[in-house]
DNA sequence: ACTTAATGTGTACGATTGTACACATGTTGT
DNA sequence: ACAACATGTGTACAATCGTACACATTAAGT
């Protein structure tokens, strides 16, 4: 399974890879692989789900660390992108994965995504950092966070990892648009109809 | 250049597609692919150029359509997703060129992004909305709101055009990610250092 | 220890791929 | 009308593809 991951973590995309070639990077006969996989989006599933293992181990460490509220966004920011680095390759397969070919891998990736919002949401509440947001509209703003988040791996995924200067411009932009989001969502309720 | 687009459309990724299947799709010999491409990289950075054409109408309609401020969102909104349905293919090549596998169409598409961004910022300003902010942090906002719009692009282009129902979900959900995002700028400069 | 299951190997085949080359057709400018 | 050019066609070939099948090896359960 981390074959097909090395091949993205190289620049490949994970719809243009076929059986031979992952086989071939894992250093394995092409036919073994159907003692592992129906066909590669069953492969890609399966990505799908030990992606889901990367992101609570990622959930986990962000809770153990984020001790003072003050620092939840900074703190919460650098562990991110320390995982991502760490995980590269998974993480491009999820941005890749996102507007991927195979149906079923995209949902399973939304999934994985709607279930860190809600993680994002209970912890928020039990910080009492959000008392008089309903929960739809925290639902929302976990979403949005989550959204950008995202969208700021795919910038994170571009550049170089040692390329420090890069990587600390995409840490301080992620992170004034979650405190924009925060500002957001502190003068939030009044606006509604 | 349709062709891809049309096998896009389809469901098929555009990293996925080969030389043989896009003159199969155009109805045309493989070998009259060369007369207009050097390969399939090239294929797609002139689509990419395509592309921009496609978001500059679609920011003329909006600033032709955009006359109260106070509809400006729910307007933009409505526009992006009736060019996006239009122009579905488009769009979706768009979502997988974001983490495609070639470098130059990624950046090809990412300066698109910026580009819309910061004619967005232009707007803002000309219409007197966001005086209390900074240029560079007003850039930041827009940019913020190119990529949850972008984001929500995944999600229209996920469900079929059709389905009314989950379309209107979704332009509810962008609309208050946005409203969210300006109540943010609004308060937004008492929080700088 | 012996059976059973899981996993890897080797060979094979037809389909598909990218691309080279020579040739045909249509279009444009003079 | 004729040359120059743009575009499409046809043929060809070696490389790669997915997958089927029979067989070998290793691991697990009794």
């Amino acid at each position: 399974m981390s074959a097909p991951l090395t091949l993205v973590g190289k620049g490949r995309h994970f719809a243009s890879l076929g059986i031979r070639e992952v086989t071939r990077q894992a250093g394995v006969v092409p036919t073994s692989f159907y003692r592992h996989f129906r066909n590669m989006d069953d492969l890609g599933l399966q990505l799908v789900d030990e992606l889901g293992l990367v992101l609570r181990r990622m959930m986990r460490e962000a809770r153990e660390n984020v001790l003072q509220a003050d620092k939840l966004i900074d703190e919460s920011v650098g562990i991110f992108i320390s995982h991502a680095q760490a995980n590269r390759s998974f993480f491009l397969f999820m941005a890749q994965g996102l507007a991927g070919e195979s149906r079923a891998i995209q949902e399973g990736i939304r999934s994985e995504m709607r279930y860190f919002a809600s993680e994002l949401a209970n912890d928020l509440r039990r910080l009492k950092l959000v008392d008089h947001l309903s929960d739809g509209d925290l639902e929302m703003i976990c979403d949005l966070v989550v959204r950008s988040v995202a969208f700021s791996l795919t910038d994170l995924l571009g550049v170089s990892a040692d390329d420090e200067y890069q990587v600390e411009q995409i840490r301080k932009r992620t992170t004034r648009f979650l405190q924009l989001i925060f500002v957001g969502a502190e003068h939030w309720d009044n606006r509604r109809p």
